[in-house]
DNA sequence: CGCCGTTTTATTTTT
DNA sequence: TAAAACGGCG
């Protein structure tokens, strides 16, 4: 009989540092519990000592791998289960292998630390927290908080929030977060206005975080390594803790994780990492696709894996996919193949219209359920923005199809949820400004912008958080009727404040709930609408009871709760009891795997999208991000795309995706619908007889700008297609008389007045060649703004991308 | 201060 | 299109 630690902070006899040395007999145990996996997996559970990475493959079992791996070395006794530590990109990932490896080494093995790093440092810093001066009851702000205490700082520094606006500065702070660059570096970096802005806010912005008691996603990161930088003692006891650290998804790591990884593994060197560089697609938030590719220069005696047999498609789907990442440069050298069957080839849909596309799919869906016996759970509609959900929405209830939606509004993203935990977390902190802001007056109680001015202006020259300036409002000179209004606040959030370190969580949040009106004032209203809203607030309390009852012996507080809910991801939220086919985007489906998977969308400015297609590193990205949607099939793959799509509520034409004409030797991979063989390129983008075969190449040209296709026959080629199309052909509305009943003579239809302006030469459009007196030649890639101030966004391939007010710039358009 | 009608503006992806 | 921001009035 095996015995491990019972308790997760306790690994048996001695303490953290337990040391624990394996017998014949727990080898041989350990061995069995390898029997499930292929030689090369095995192989990757069995190397335990040292740096290790697994280059895995979608699906190659790398999670099975790492549940193995980890059964192994408990049974082995190479390691107590709390001398474990998995870092997983989903909370569910971490469930998942919890399960499993308590599934094959027993109950005991529930002290293992697992989780996402956000959600395992933020238990870290819980901890510590008094040792950086916070208080374990701080707040973790998302977005939105962290956008409206930016709004709040950039009000008091008189910085117009018009030109500036708080996301955009709160993306580069987090961006400079992620690189672990401090406001005293980003100030002496800064070298434009813009940045120099974002240095004027950030360091303000840290010390409001701070003030606040609070922590943005980013400095759940930062904090930590700063708390191992000040305090060795710290570090190396959490060293010695985790003899065994593993990251999954290590590709989509970013620069403080990669920090935290090594300053964890430091002590016993026992890193292992997961990953697939051709599945990075976080890059917007920061991941290094670096910290992978460079694993084995970080640790040079690592040894590396392989995980290249695909168990989970069929032989086409894995061919199809490696045809996709083939326009990528630089992956790191894969072979991937599988013993599966050759499967059905995949399948293109055209639809006119983004209806048609939903309808399409929802026909697909039904007649594959009814006559393949596919389960509803066993489909998935994936697409690049959550805009696109709608129709697909739409189709699906038309046709009575139950379904799921992963993202979009989520249960924690709506507003009347994300109130209620407002002011559930200024319970618990009352120092949270960003709460207090937005719960204030919600429901409207006569605290209005003026009476909130008052406050701020108080707090400012007192140094003062909102929270101590509303404690004393006739001191702020509030005039009597409002001081009233700011009292009678704070009177109710004080009352309950005190008692939630003492009372059971969820009666605290239902009495004080109750007691802010929050629930009145949406019954009060009475629309569906505000009833569903009612409804959501009251599931809300139900989760909060549920979680602090979730241990009878040791219930959990409010504070937990409050920090676990904003940590908690979509798909962790996704429950697989229920026999529903799947909608999300293509970021939310990594990890997953469905028998039938719908990539739609698949159109020149949405997948690319746009922007990313001006720019050869975000164009890759896009395209894994293809790759990681394809490979989340395991027996019929269907693309889709639309002749047109509305945008800003207007039908606008579409063209697709490059990413298809770009695939090499699908001859029997891909199929219409009709079943006839998928012919790259449509007659209209014919190609001049040449020979020219190839794929689109993005290629940097001499001067800086980028091309499509690499021989000059190629360079042709391309140009006949994307290039030299008329720019304004993915503009025409399909729809004859849509718009502004503009008349549909033939195909060119008057273009969109609103973007567009006229110039030297013809119209200045989206797509449009123009000419600059200094820049010289370049291509207009975003219009914005109307009239007067109509500008363009024009990439120059010497200069760069301007943007140019059309009033004053001198444009002649040229093509 | 708060309501309501009107105008403007925005669409990546997310822990 | 739809959500947010704006502006005028009671």
């Amino acid at each position: 009989m095996r015995t491990f630690a019972l308790h997760p902070d306790d690994p048996g006899p001695g303490g953290v540092n337990a040391s624990v040395s394996p017998s014949q007999a727990d080898l041989a145990d350990a061995e069995a519990l390898l029997g499930g996996l292929n030689e090369v997996q095995q192989e990757a559970a069995r190397t335990t000592e040292g740096p290790v990475m697994i280059i895995a493959g979608p699906g190659s079992g790398k999670t099975r791998t790492l549940t193995h791996r980890i059964a192994y070395l408990i049974a082995s006794k190479k390691a107590w289960p709390s001398q474990i530590l998995a870092l997983t990109f989903t909370n569910k990932a971490a469930r998942e292998m919890r399960t499993r490896v308590t599934d094959l080494v027993g109950p005991e093995a529930k002290g293992m630390w697992m989780g996402t790093f956000h959600s395992v440092f933020a238990r870290v810093l819980r901890r510590e927290a008094d040792k950086i001066g916070f208080s374990r009851d701080f707040s973790i702000y998302d977005t939105d908080d962290q956008e409206r205490l930016l709004r709040e700082l950039m009000l008091r520094a008189g910085i117009d929030a018009k030109k500036y606006t708080p996301r955009s500065v709160r993306g580069r702070i987090s961006g400079a977060k992620n690189q672990m660059i401090t406001p005293a570096e980003y100030a002496r970096l800064a070298s434009d206005p813009y940045e120099e802005v974002v240095a004027r806010l950030y360091g303000p912005y840290n010390d409001a975080l701070r003030k606040a008691n609070a922590m943005d996603f980013d400095d759940l990161l930062a904090w930590p390594i700063r708390l191992f930088e000040q305090h060795p003692d710290t570090l190396k006891a959490y060293q010695q803790r985790w003899r065994y650290v593993h990251i999954d998804e290590y590709q989509d790591t970013n620069r403080a994780q990669y920090t935290l990884a090594k300053l964890l593994a430091a002590e016993h060197k026992n890193l292992c990492v997961v990953g697939d560089d051709a599945q990075s697609i976080y890059a917007f938030r920061g991941a290094d696709i670096q910290n992978i590719l460079s694993f084995q220069k970080d640790y040079p005696n690592a040894t590396t894996v392989r995980l290249e047999q695909n168990y989970r498609s069929t032989k086409r789907i894995v061919a199809f996919a490696d045809a996709i990442i083939k326009g990528n440069t630089g992956q790191l050298d894969k072979n991937l193949w599988t013993d599966n069957a050759e499967g059905d080839p995949v399948t293109l849909m055209e639809a006119l219209s983004e209806r048609d596309e939903a309808q399409k799919v929802e026909r697909t869906i039904r007649d594959l359920h009814i006559r393949a016996g596919v389960p509803w759970r066993q489909f998935a509609v994936l697409y690049r923005t959550n805009a696109q959900s709608r129709s697909l929405e739409e189709a699906l209830r038309r046709g009575n199809i139950p379904y799921r939606m992963v993202g979009g509004t989520s249960f924690y993203q709506r507003k009347e949820i994300k109130d209620a935990l407002a002011y559930l977390r200024l319970a618990v902190n009352p120092s949270d400004d960003a709460s207090l802001l937005r719960v204030i007056n919600t429901p409207t109680r006569g605290i209005g912008a003026k009476t909130i001015d008052g406050l701020r202006r108080y707090a400012a020259e007192h140094g003062l958080s909102l929270w101590q300036a509303a404690n004393e409002p006739r001191d702020a000179g509030l005039p009597n009727r409002a001081a009233k209004a700011v009292e009678d606040f704070t009177f109710m959030v004080s009352r309950f404040a005190s008692k939630a370190a003492s009372s059971p969580a969820d009666e605290l949040s239902r009495e004080f709930i109750q007691e802010t009106g929050l629930m009145q004032s949406l019954r009060d209203e009475n629309t569906p609408e505000s009833l569903v809203r009612l409804e959501n607030v009251h599931e809300l309390l139900n989760a909060v009871a549920e979680f602090a009852q979730a241990d009878s012996d040791n219930p959990r507080t409010l504070s937990e709760f409050l920090q676990e809910v904003s940590l908690v991801a979509d798909v962790d939220r996704l429950a697989d009891d229920e026999n529903r086919v799947t909608l999300m985007t293509l970021h939310a489906s990594k990890g997953l795997e469905f028998t039938v998977v719908f990539v739609t969308g698949m159109e020149e400015g949405l997948f690319p999208l746009a922007k990313a297609a001006q720019d050869p590193t975000e164009l890759e990205e896009e395209r894994r991000l293809f790759y990681v949607g394809a490979t989340r099939a395991e027996e019929a793959l269907y693309l889709s795309y639309a002749r047109s799509r509305y945008r800003y509520g207007e039908s606008q034409g579409a063209v697709r995706s490059r990413f298809l004409d770009e695939l090499e030797g699908t001859g029997d991979l891909l199929r219409t619908e009709s079943g006839a063989a998928f012919r790259p390129r449509t007659s209209r983008f014919s190609l001049p007889d040449d020979g020219a075969q190839g794929g689109y190449r993005v290629e940097y040209d001499a001067d800086g700008g980028y091309s499509y296709g690499s021989s000059p026959a190629q360079r042709r080629a391309a140009k006949s297609g994307y290039e030299q199309m008329d720019p304004h052909y993915y503009r025409q509305s399909l729809r004859p008389g849509a718009g502004k009943g503009a008349p549909a003579s033939g195909r060119r239809v008057e273009y969109d007045d609103e973007f567009s302006q006229q110039a030297p030469g013809g119209r200045v459009v989206t797509g449009a060649r123009v000419v600059h007196g200094t820049f010289g030649e370049g291509k207009v890639i975003a219009m914005e703004g109307s009239g007067e101030r109509t500008s363009a966004t024009v990439h120059f391939p010497r200069v760069g991308q301007k943007k140019l007010k059309l009033k004053f710039a001198k444009l002649r358009v040229i093509g």
